[in-house]
DNA sequence: GAAAAAGTATGATAATTATCATATTTCGGA
DNA sequence: TCCGAAATATGATAATTATCATACTTTTTC
C-alpha cells in the first residue's frame, strides 16, 4: 500500500507531532532510537519532509525538528505525496494510463469503493486530528463512510 | 497496493478467464502482445500459477494455459496469493508486527475499514465472477458495503 | 519415432528501492 | 569569536524486484 519509506515518514510525523513542538524539539538520533527506524534514512526523510514544509527543524545546538500549528494543520496525505509522489496511490490498480469511470480496468469497479474511501479519509485528515484521535484514544469514524 | 507482479497475474488470468476454456488455449507469446506484459515475465508469472493450480496448462503443439471451471471458482485472491504472499495485502499498514484490533498502530483505524472492504471483496468474488461481470457490464456492488 | 511446438526450470542482468557513510552548512553558547 | 552540535546535501553500497535469456522436458502430429 505505502512504500517503506512512507511508513518510516509516517511514523516519524506521527511521533513528532505527539511529542514537539516550537519549544520542544526531537533530534534524528534519538527519534531513529525511539521508532526503530535506520538513523541515517531517517535522516533522510525528514530532510525531504522539511524541504517540503511539512515539519520544521532548526540547525545547530538545541535544534532538532519538530511540528508547528501550520504544519499541523496539514492533510495526513501530503506525507505520502512528498515521499512517494502522488502517482502511487492515485493511478489504477493495474498500472493501466487510461483507467477512469468511463473506461475503467476490470478491477476498477472492484477495487475503487475502498481505494475512494481511503484516499478521502488521507486527505481530508489533517496530522494534528491523527495524533489527537491517538491521545485521546476515543471512538473514531472515517469520513466518507 | 499490489506488486508488479500481481498486477500483470491478474491482468492475464482476467484475459485467460473471458478468452479460455479446455478447447481453446492462449500461449504465452499470444497473451504477451494482446497484454503488453514481458514475454519472459509473464511465462514466470504463469508457471507459478499453473503450478499452484490456479490456472492450467498443456505442453506440446496446440498446447497453451487455460481456464477449467475450477480454476474460475477460485478466489481473486488467490492469484496475489500465489504471487505475493499474504503478507503484503495483510500485514500493518506500517509494517508493524504485532499490530491488531487491541494493539492498533496509530494508522489502524484510520485505513483498516478501506482495507477489510477490500480485502473481503478479493477473497469472495470468484475469477469466473469477476470475468462475468466484465462480460455483462452490469450494475455491480462489492460485498460488505 | 522424429521433429517441432509448446510449457518448465534455472539462472543472469538491469532497475529500483532501501540503507549507509561522509562532508558541508548553520547556529547557539562558552 | 570559535567550538561543537545539530540539520543538510550528496553520493556510495546493499537488497529487492523486475526483466531477460537459455537450456530442458513433454506432447502432438506427420
Amino acid at each position: 500500500m505505502f512504500s517503506n519509506s512512507s511508513k518510516y515518514a509516517l511514523t516519524a510525523v506521527i511521533h513528532l507531532a505527539s511529542q514537539t513542538d516550537e519549544a520542544h524539539k526531537k533530534m534524528v538520533k534519538d527519534l531513529s532510537l525511539y521508532t526503530d527506524i535506520p538513523k541515517a534514512y531517517l535522516a533522510k526523510l525528514l530532510q525531504q519532509l522539511s524541504k517540503h514544509q511539512v515539519i520544521s527543524a532548526t540547525k545547530g545546538p538545541k535544534g532538532g525538528y519538530y511540528l508547528t500549528e501550520e504544519n499541523r494543520k496539514l492533510p495526513v496525505y501530503r506525507i505520502i505525496e512528498v515521499i512517494d509522489g502522488t502517482h502511487r496511490l492515485e493511478s489504477c490498480v493495474l498500472g493501466l494510463e487510461d483507467c477512469n469511470a468511463e473506461n475503467p480496468c476490470p478491477l476498477h469497479d472492484l477495487v475503487n469503493p475502498s481505494k475512494a474511501i481511503l484516499l478521502n479519509t488521507l486527505k481530508h485528515m489533517s496530522i494534528e486530528e491523527l495524533a489527537g484521535k491517538l491521545n485521546k484514544n476515543d471512538g473514531f469514524s472515517i469520513p466518507g463512510t
